[in-house]
DNA sequence: GAATCATAAC
DNA sequence: GAATCATAAC
């Protein structure tokens, strides 16, 4: 099995990886990412898809789309609960889901993530724009998507991944290690690292959405 | 001033870096390294020394090594009691102080630090041998070392950097990825994650190494 | 996708 | 020294 298709074998043994899968269920498996690019990193992985089918491909079949949704909507919901748990308490859990344009793995995966894109594991601008351009695309969007030609697709989304970094409304160039700065003062600013006592009335709008 | 003197800044103007200055004598700056290299990672700069000075030259003075061995004792013992407030209680606090062989950056200084490696920043071979092998030349080792040919030592010494990554016992050949996570792993071990109340007696030795 | 290595330019 | 970019080999 090349490295490409390496999440395979957590759909094909996931017994064998208790420590990276969260949830194993008939139609997914959800696993850890194992190079987590935000803080809370997971991966949907409907089971009966073809290794080598692009994602926007196997969401054309309504059923499969209308599962993962449910199952996507799950996973943010424990990524929540994650969050608050594990990172102190923070006035809003931003969380995204979606796919690559271009996927670099084989299996149909749907990323479900904080937005930080704060982690030792995002380490270039390639990274950084996977999860911050066009290039990612919202889980939600894809039912409205219109793309005539796939592959024609994949090769303009492709140039999404070589631009410029911006974060916030700011534009780093490819001053990657400046962005990286950045976004890791942000999470360490926009986490409360006091005690519970100092949370406000507002600030409880998370566990209401994910209640 | 071109990277190489760096370093420089913080001797002709230590109160324009409050941040990075941990200490400002007659005869010495201390700064924290910049990008440290361990959890704990400080130079020591001796103020009155040429910028191009190789270190082992600089303490051929007797006068200088000594004034800088009573500062680099006291770092020692700052370094230690940081450990202990900042990263929870620790059995043993193993810290390094000494220079790099062939230094890449002017004005002589001293590396002070926790012996861990265990930091974001070190990413890569060199960094790791740079501190654990026989480039690594601890402070107290300098009076006795027998130098002939310093340029001739430089071009032997910086073949160290190449050589295989080991951790402890084991070669990781030049699987840095897979030593860093050893290095990270064996940190987070090593320190005690627990409540006070845990603590040894016999824990408590490091405290008295440094009363 | 990750990781090692080499290479400019600062 | 740090950082960006390109390149094999997996
Ligand atoms: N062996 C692996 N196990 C788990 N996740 C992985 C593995 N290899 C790569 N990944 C992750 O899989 C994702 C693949 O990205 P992409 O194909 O661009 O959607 C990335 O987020 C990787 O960090
Ligand atoms: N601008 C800087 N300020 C503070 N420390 C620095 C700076 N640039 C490099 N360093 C550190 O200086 C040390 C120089 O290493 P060396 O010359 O090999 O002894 C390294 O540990 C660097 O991380």
């Amino acid at each position: 099995m090349s490295w490409k298709y390496a999440l395979g074998q957590y759909i094909k043994s996931p017994e064998k990886f208790p420590n990276d899968v969260t949830l194993d269920t008939p139609d997914f498996v959800v696993i850890k990412d194992a190079f987590p690019k935000s803080h809370i990193h997971y991966l949907v992985l409907p089971k009966a898809v073809k290794p080598d089918t692009h994602p926007l491909k196997a969401f054309e079949d309504d059923n499969l789309y209308e599962k993962t949704r449910a199952m996507v909507e799950k996973v943010e919901k424990m990524v929540a609960v994650e969050f608050i748990r594990t990172k102190g308490y923070s006035k809003d859990v931003k969380i995204q889901s979606g796919i690559h344009s271009v996927p670099s793995m084989n299996h149909v995966h749907v990323h479900v993530m904080t937005t930080d894109l704060s982690s030792p594991r995002l380490k270039n601008r390639t990274h950084f724009n996977s999860f911050r351009t066009g290039f990612f695309v919202p889980f939600r969007t894809i039912p409205d998507l219109k793309v005539p030609s796939l592959d024609a697709w994949m090769v303009s989304q492709e140039k999404l991944i070589k631009g410029d970094i911006v974060v916030d409304g700011e534009n780093f160039g490819n001053k990657f290690a400046k962005a990286k700065r950045r976004l890791d003062e942000d999470f360490h600013k926009a986490t409360i690292h006091g005690i519970p006592e100092e949370v406000e009335d507002d600030d409880y709008r998370v566990m209401e959405m994910i209640s």
